[in-house]
RNA sequence: GCGCCUGUAGCUCAGCUGGAUAGAGCAACGGAUUUCUAAUCCGUCGGUCGGGGGUUCGAAUCCCUCCAGGCGUACCA
């Protein structure tokens, strides 16, 4: 049972005679911080003598005499200023959790009203091979998927892959002048990904080499900046707004060094590579006409688009094998191309509305507060991912009835979701739950975003590769009992797993530094160490040859004797809640957290409590029952973040 | 310039709709195994919650301000 809901409620009750707005109160009944509080307590009465100017302790005693629970807990105790502590009765406490380990839901009631759900996630481009970056919005979107899913909600998955944009134009450009028609029929989408790294890489060179006499000339101004700034500081020591002026112009300076020397160097790595060289002199414009190519595309152009068709399907291909690594399907992948055909019908909508303007030959929405336009149709007559995103939530909200749209991104692009809300509200959508998932970036030991030593992006598929072989290390020093298939099998789970949990553990909002070291630790708040539990509960119920389904329906009690008997019930029984908790915000840490807490209580158990050699039966029964409730419950959970998991390990 | 985010133990991070002595993990140190997997458990050490003001009976949490860092900011997505 999900006691801290049961508690609420009947606070709830307890309160309509001391508030007309009882809800700020009732959230304020949570789990104890500490267990020589109870299991849970209620805050309440103190911000509630404030408002009616009563004694807090008055108040606490008021409430409890209200507040039935009786059949819950112990008789509720008033502590320090006003604290309503409450203990669950132990008798309680054990009905219920027998009850949990006989209910196949485990105690996860579904969601009274069900809400339709779009989660938009992962969403490579479909023109370059996914890297680390899209680590994040993969992971975290299918635990989302999953965990909604879970709780009884209408869940549709949605890859929004990037299949229209200026990078397709850059393949195309690429395939017509550079491509290896060998190299191609090997492995069309390296090839592809080769192409679009070079037209890149050329379309770059020939901006940075426009741009290097314009930023050298900067340079002594912006020298001068500083030195006038830090005459100016010295004159004035007082005058803070002098040495801003000198920290920012410092600032300044040192950055546009950095963009030079950048730039720099990137231009020097293709004059010093005479292949590349030839190539850079040979197609002066290729910026410019790979541009031109994406817009023959979007136009129609018959060769142009043969080229697409015969791409798309191999890009998507190869992505699909990626997804199967990690367990995930999605429900649709429809891609920015499937809405091209709705864009010109937004933005003349928009503009019959009055919502659109031109300004400075571009078509946008101004939203209040904000100086940055909602730039719809560009000065050239193409649209922007801010036009197929309306077309998207149109689509979404219309056709498919969404309730709620969820797009789990990059915490930099923060700016656009707040403006295409904005605008998806002033257009009518004002019933719908937009929320931008948000999640920082995945940082290297050196607190910048992560790269190799080169400085090159990591490839997912090799990272994942490597995880595995780390794994295999691990696998081999602690598992010489296993077979060599169960060992392969144990490594790409627990390496898998690493790396999904270590990105769902952390608080989603914050960037995170990657480490091996940490993330295959096999010590701590890791996967393993959940899988761990896991694989030592499974250890005792195929040594005691116990039939679960048998257990299951036997009929036993559950006796709470012990602290940790009485801890891993209460913690079974939280299962509910913790979920529950992950919804409300979408913060997948949440339930590492509780799984974390589970097989740590779990873990105290095992160590003071023996299972099979309990007695009399009743106790082994009880103990067993526990065991088989919390296998399934870390199971569960870890498949809902999508870790897998092994029997023995 | 404007906007968003971050700053908590030596390290990596929770906690942030205000509540009791600020929590984990790692690292360090000390214990536990004739008993179901020691990839374990128990304990100790460790913090003026970036600084300063304010609101409050009560602030890591709310407000103001300063400092430090990151990101975004008109035709890439």
């Amino acid at each position: 049972m999900d006691f801290l809901t049961e508690l609420r409620s009947r606070l709830r009750t307890a309160l309509t005679s001391l508030t007309d707005s009882p809800d700020s109160y009732v959230e304020m009944l949570k789990l104890s911080q500490d267990g020589k509080f109870g299991d849970f307590q209620a805050n309440c009465a103190m911000p509630l003598a404030k408002q009616t100017k009563k004694a807090p302790r008055d108040v606490a005693t008021a409430l409890i005499e209200k507040l039935d629970v009786a059949d819950l807990c112990d008789p509720p105790e008033i502590a320090g200023p006003g604290f309503i502590n409450l203990r669950l009765r132990s008798d309680r406490l054990a009905a219920e959790t027998a009850k949990l380990t006989k209910d196949d839901k485990l105690g996860v009631a579904e969601v009274d009203s069900p809400k339709t759900y779009i989660v938009d996630f992962s969403s490579p481009n479909v023109a370059k091979p996914m890297h680390v970056g899209h680590l994040r919005s993969t992971v975290i979107g299918n635990a989302l998927c999953r965990i909604l899913r879970f709780l009884g909600h209408r869940v549709l998955s949605d890859n929004h892959v990037g299949d229209w944009g200026t990078q397709f134009g850059m393949i195309i450009y690429g395939y017509k002048n550079f491509r290896d028609d060998a190299a191609y029929q090997r492995d069309p989408v390296s090839e592809l990904a080769r192409l679009y790294r070079l037209v890149n890489q050329l379309s770059d060179y020939h901006e940075l080499v426009a741009n290097l006499p314009k930023q050298r000339e900067k340079l002594p101004l912006s020298e001068a900046a500083l030195v006038a700034a830090r005459q100016s500081a010295a004159a004035n020591p007082a005058d803070k707004d002098a040495l801003r002026l000198v920290k920012k112009s410092e600032q300044e300076l040192s950055d546009l060094k950095g963009a030079i020397a950048s730039a720099e160097k990137k231009c020097q790595s293709i004059d010093e590579n005479s292949a590349l060289k030839t190539l850079a002199d040979a197609h002066p414009k290729i910026g410019e006409l790979a541009r031109r190519e994406t817009a023959k595309l979007h136009a129609g152009d018959v060769e142009n688009k043969r080229l697409w068709d015969e791409f798309v399907p191999k890009c998507m291909l190869a992505l699909e094998s990626m997804y199967q690594r990690f367990g995930i399907t999605f429900d649709m992948a429809l891609g920015e191309s499937w809405y091209n055909p709705m864009l010109a019908g937004i933005v003349d909508e928009l503009k019959n509305q009055g919502m659109a303007v031109v300004s400075e030959g571009a078509t946008c929405v101004f939203v209040e507060g904000n100086d940055a336009p909602f730039i719809v149709q560009k000065a050239d007559g193409a649209f922007t991912y801010a036009t197929t995103d309306l077309a998207t939530i149109r689509y979404r909200v219309d056709t498919l009835h969404a309730d709620a749209c969820l797009y789990v991104v990059d915490s930099r692009q923060s700016e656009h979701f707040q403006l295409l809300f904005a605008t998806a509200k002033k257009i009518g959508y004002d019933k719908t739950e937009f929320r931008h998932v948000s999640f920082g970036t995945v940082l290297g030991e050196d607190r910048r975003p992560y790269k190799t030593r080169s400085g090159d992006t990591i490839g997912l598929e090799s990272l994942l590769d490597e995880a595995i072989q780390n794994a295999r290390k691990i696998v081999d020093e602690n598992s010489s009992h296993l077979s060599e298939p169960e060992r392969a099998n144990v490594s790409i789970l627990v390496g898998m797993g690493a790396i999904i949990y270590v990105d769902l553990h952390h608080n989603r909002d914050s960037d995170y530094v990657f480490s091996w070291e940490k993330m295959l630790a096999t010590t701590g708040d890791t996967a393993t160490y959940i899988q761990y539990a896991y694989a030592r509960v499974c250890g005792i119920l195929r040594k005691g040859d116990v039939d679960a389904k048998q257990l299951r329906s036997a009929g036993h009690s559950i006796l709470l004797d012990t602290p940790a008997e009485r801890a891993l019930a209460l913690q079974l029984n939280r299962f509910s809640n913790a979920l529950g908790d992950v919804a409300v915000d979408y913060r997948p840490n949440l339930l590492t957290q509780y799984l974390f807490e589970t097989a740590n209580s779990f873990a105290s158990f095992y160590n003071e409590c023996p299972v099979l050699n309990a007695e009399p039966d009743a106790l082994r029964a009880s103990r067993l029952l526990l065991c088989d409730a919390t296998a399934r419950i870390l199971k569960q959970g870890l498949n809902l973040l999508g870790i897998g998991v092994a029997d023995q390990m």
